[in-house]
DNA sequence: CTGAAAGCGCTTACAG
DNA sequence: CTGAAAGCGCTTACAG
């Protein structure tokens, strides 16, 4: 290559960079004529950054999921950084594997951890590799940047709609308590439940794991009480899916014997039958604002100045046919 | 790292590739302490490989695609490589951004390109990169390794089903004719409505762009009609989704006005109103074959060796109630 | 402005 | 079995 153009590497490599160089025409047309591009493994070699995020989602099929990937896509492509994937599965372990596999393949890591509890985010940031929550949060992750919802209030809309319908007899499946999203919905759904003088009996307190066949199986639970309740709360998109079909194979209609509220809009929210009442929140912005949060540290080459930044988004009601009053 | 075992780097690296090293023990030792791993970049540099997938797909937001890459990722996983994403967003333009970008970075591109007319694949190849390509095909693309579906069979299969309830005023939403899944739905959906004696009439032969938006758009404008179709045929998931909320906003009756038959199911299919009618596929799975495909290429260390390998898998029809007999 | 040289962190053929 | 050395392809401080 630049023997092709007749001058040594460090020219080329100063013309690249866009330095002033005497022989940048003949530098280009050799170049093009030989699709040159330099190597990234070299040029990481001597930076010591790939311009590659490492990004780790529980489940890249939860379109929640898929949608925060997009903007993260989008957000770091217009900046020359591209993203390295994976899939934590739900698994603290897993997640520990592929943080670990990664840590030296990228500048930064974006992550929604499988736990609060983790220690493996810790370690990423002790060593030096900024890093930027999206969705959920770390026990103590005062000190971390964040991109959140008010997951709490989320909570409380839920319930405060379930409460001002009539319901009495309500019911949530909350996700993994050991999570931000699943602790803090049902924090929020118990303390607006409470402040209509309602508890949240402990058979109607049941908890999945995010999943689709979770929110199934409970629901089924839910059915097969003595007194079923009359509204249910699903915490997460895939969860009330899964409590869609159960309502369903067992023929329970909606909302005429059970209201339900989802959290997380699903796209065929408004087709389905009925149409679904849901909180829900920003997807694609998420994903924007964790991606510039993260490209900003590393264009700072500063992955503490200033203390964390942490942003935190609403939910928002939307009502729609699954929820009504309660039955007679 | 060398230095607090004792010993060189030489057998450092000796030790980790599995050789047998007498001080095997105090290296484990300091990389125990050290919480040593290897850079990616010198290995990659002396190596030439990166042990890093790159996949491009046309919008990760559709569960379809979001299927394919959760497969490639465990499969990727499970034989030690990563997966660098990149969204063409169905343009060919940017796909050759994404992959001119990504190709020094990775050892293999599974690609469902933008169009069957796509140049970029082909530089790919002649580079030496081994190229998998998954739901959609390159023009001449035979002597590409492929993961496919009987697109045209599905398409047979969707305008049988719409023949045998008796329609006669069929429309389809086609998606993009420059590719694969695009021109050959379209093409058997043409020939089974020959087969059973009807032509697809001009105005109820259109051509999306396999996104909601414009399911909705040409939904409208089948609706607006003199004479409306009694049956559609919607050749995507996402393009099915906007027909729906189409017939829905204008308050059209399914199926008794409008059966409608899409092509991928959805995973809230079931409970839609009314459930929908479905040409199926495997998608997991996909991505599951395609990776596996392109590491047996890269652990050949044989990019062309055999010829290509092909994979092409059925569709189903799954009958749900979007489709009926036509109204009277 | 430009080239020679050093060095990023590995791996491996070559001696020993 | 093991170390010294070379080299993968870049970038950059140093001379000129």
């Amino acid at each position: 290559m630049a023997a092709r153009a007749g001058v040594s590497a460090a020219t080329v490599s100063r013309h690249l960079r866009g330095h002033r160089v005497r022989t940048a025409v003949a530098i280009q047309e050799a170049i093009d004529a030989l699709g040159y591009r330099p190597s990234i493994a070299a040029q990481s070699l001597k930076s010591g950054r790939t311009r590659t995020i490492g990004v780790v989602v529980p489940d890249i099929t939860n379109p929640y999921f898929a949608a925060v990937v997009k903007g993260m896509e989008s957000a770091s492509r217009d900046r020359g950084y591209r993203i390295l994937l994976a899939n934590s599965d739900e698994s603290s372990e897993r997640e520990d594997d592929v943080l670990t596999d990664m840590i030296h393949q990228v500048d930064g890591v974006i992550l929604a951890p499988a736990t609060e509890q983790d220690e493996t985010p810790l370690h990423v940031r002790d060593a030096g590799m900024p890093l930027v929550f999206v969705d959920r949060d770390l026990a103590g992750g005062e000190h971390f940047d964040a991109v959140l919802v008010n997951n709490r209030e989320g909570g409380r809309q839920a319930a405060s709609h379930l409460l001002s319908l009539g319901h009495t007899r309500i019911a949530a499946i909350s996700g993994q308590q050991e999570t931000t999203p699943g602790r803090h919905r049902r924090e929020g759904f118990v303390e607006a439940l409470a402040d209509g003088g309602l508890e949240l009996l402990p058979e109607f307190d049941l908890t999945g794991d995010f999943r689709e066949e979770s929110g199934y199986q409970l629901t089924l639970q839910l059915l097969s009480s003595a007194e079923p309740p009359t509204a249910l709360f699903t915490a997460n998109n895939l969860m009330t899916v899964g409590a869609l079909k159960a309502l369903h194979d067992m023929r329970v209609g909606i909302p005429d014997q059970v209201s339900i509220i989802g959290f997380d809009d699903l796209d065929t929210g408004p087709l389905l039958n009925p149409p679904l009442t849901v909180i829900d929140r920003p997807m694609v912005e998420q994903g924007v604002l964790a991606m510039r949060l993260l490209l900003q540290r590393l264009g700072q080459g500063d992955d503490r100045g200033g203390g964390s930044r942490r942003i935190t988004l609403d939910t928002k009601l939307v009502r729609r046919g699954s929820t009504g009053v309660p039955r007679r």
